[in-house]
DNA sequence: CGACTTTTTGAGTCTAGTCAAAACATGTGG
DNA sequence: CCACATGTTTTGACTAGACTCAAAAAGTCG
């Protein structure tokens, strides 16, 4: 039987992406600044500066001293943790609007994971000074921004939960139910996730082997819950994935 | 060879510890207020109330309505979230001027881990609501939240990394380190972790079973890293455990 | 069409989990 | 103060899920 080709349709990244006024819209839309007034919108755009990456290239590294907050402004971005042993942990995929950078570290001095561009992507930088004047100039966006990391340390506490609890079939079942929910589009009677990631991605996100997912994910093909190929996948039944999560074994 | 019986030295929760008195030192000590004039910690203190609560009790449940913050003013707490197969995962161990609670939440609305007594305990508590004036009040505070709340964010991503790249005998060690860097006493030429805690605990920090936790204890004894008995641990070799942790094996 | 990367498959091994039972602490009441 | 009841820890034997190493198959891209 032959296998469907990549069927992602990655946005494509043009210069124009960047530009002064999509910049304001980007940011404008963000739910830290939304509230505010356009005019308090255009002076905080004012303070950010764009930059273009390319697919694999690192945005900063762990450890590195942590100078900027960044926002997605278009295509996807992974952040990850490097092991003594070599192999990564995947932490979060982040699009859309969503930030990365220094706000996960106050109080700390250096970034505590690395960022790699998972597409070619636009991302917009402000430095950590810039961004704690705005934080002192508008409280309710310090009441934003905490909210946003809360409910990252939820997620992340869930990950830890699962990877104590779950055998690596619910881990990776899991993974990609939570990967639906961000990046998922609909594609006949499934969804596809609108990201390219390899076997190796999904070891990194649920502590396993590119071999074990290998084996989990032609299981679940088998099944009939997923589709996949080269560095994408589409989830054919979420239902029976999500009672996979729950009761450990495909039914 | 007669093992040592356990050296805890628990504080004694006696009725005067939460007196006015005492819980205006307390919370004027919190990071989040300290910063705060006399008059205004007055103010926020009268909006606690104090609240006893014995060993193994539940302070609130996993999808309770998330009504209230805590803090800690004598005694451990522990969080931790419950699985569908029943073993628990624990998140953290709490203590000192710790928070806990609807903190975790913001933006939720019920508790996302459940909170027991782990010795028995003087907590303040605070309504939500009055928290949420309070932080509306008084910018530099949510600032402290938000760092605290950053801070608990980055531990927790270090958990996922090592829950996804360690050996039990590697996250065993670090979970060990890691307590004792937050409740070590000095006992002699070793450090006590001044908690009382079973390899039940140990196992459900580390994603592990009771067993496994205790041939790993057995063999760290055997090396002279640890001495260890029922619910107390002594580190005797800060330096081997670390070098473990990073390496990999007992050298 | 090749060269390269990613994915799959296979065989063997080992870490850590399960189940069961014994040994050991701890606290209680006689 | 000792003996017993209870909960915790240790030990043993067995099993299995997942890792490792190695090689073949299948996509992808210039």
């Amino acid at each position: 039987m032959p296998r469907p080709k990549s069927p992602l349709r990655l946005d494509w990244v043009d210069p124009e992406v960047c530009s002064l006024e999509y910049r304001l819209k980007i940011i404008g839309r963000l739910p830290f600044f939304k509230h505010l007034p356009a005019e308090a919108i255009s002076k905080i755009n004012a303070l950010f500066h764009d930059r273009d990456v390319s697919t694999d290239e690192r945005i900063y590294f762990e450890g590195d001293e942590a100078g900027h907050l960044y926002l997605v402004a278009m295509g996807k971005v992974k952040l990850v943790r490097n092991t003594a042993s070599g192999h990564d942990v995947l932490l979060d995929i982040l699009h859309g609007e969503d930030y990365f950078g220094s706000l996960s570290t106050f109080g700390g001095r250096v970034y505590t994971e690395t960022a790699v561009a998972q597409t070619d992507c636009c991302i917009l930088q402000i430095s950590s000074a810039d961004f704690e004047n705005i934080l002192s100039d508008y409280p309710d966006v310090t009441r934003k921004v905490l909210e946003a990391v809360s409910k990252r340390l939820t997620e992340s506490q869930e990950v830890v939960k699962q990877l104590s609890a779950y055998t690596v079939e619910q881990r990776i079942a899991s993974a990609l139910l939570r990967l639906a929910g961000k990046l998922g589009e609909a594609r006949g009677r499934g969804v596809l996730i609108q990201l390219p990631f390899s076997r190796q991605d999904l070891a990194a996100m649920t502590g396993s082997t590119t071999e074990t997912v290998s084996r989990v994910m032609s299981r679940f093909a088998e099944d009939g819950l997923v589709k996949s190929g080269r560095k994408w996948v589409t989830i054919m039944d979420t239902q029976r994935l999500e009672e996979l999560v729950k009761k450990g074994a495909v039914n």
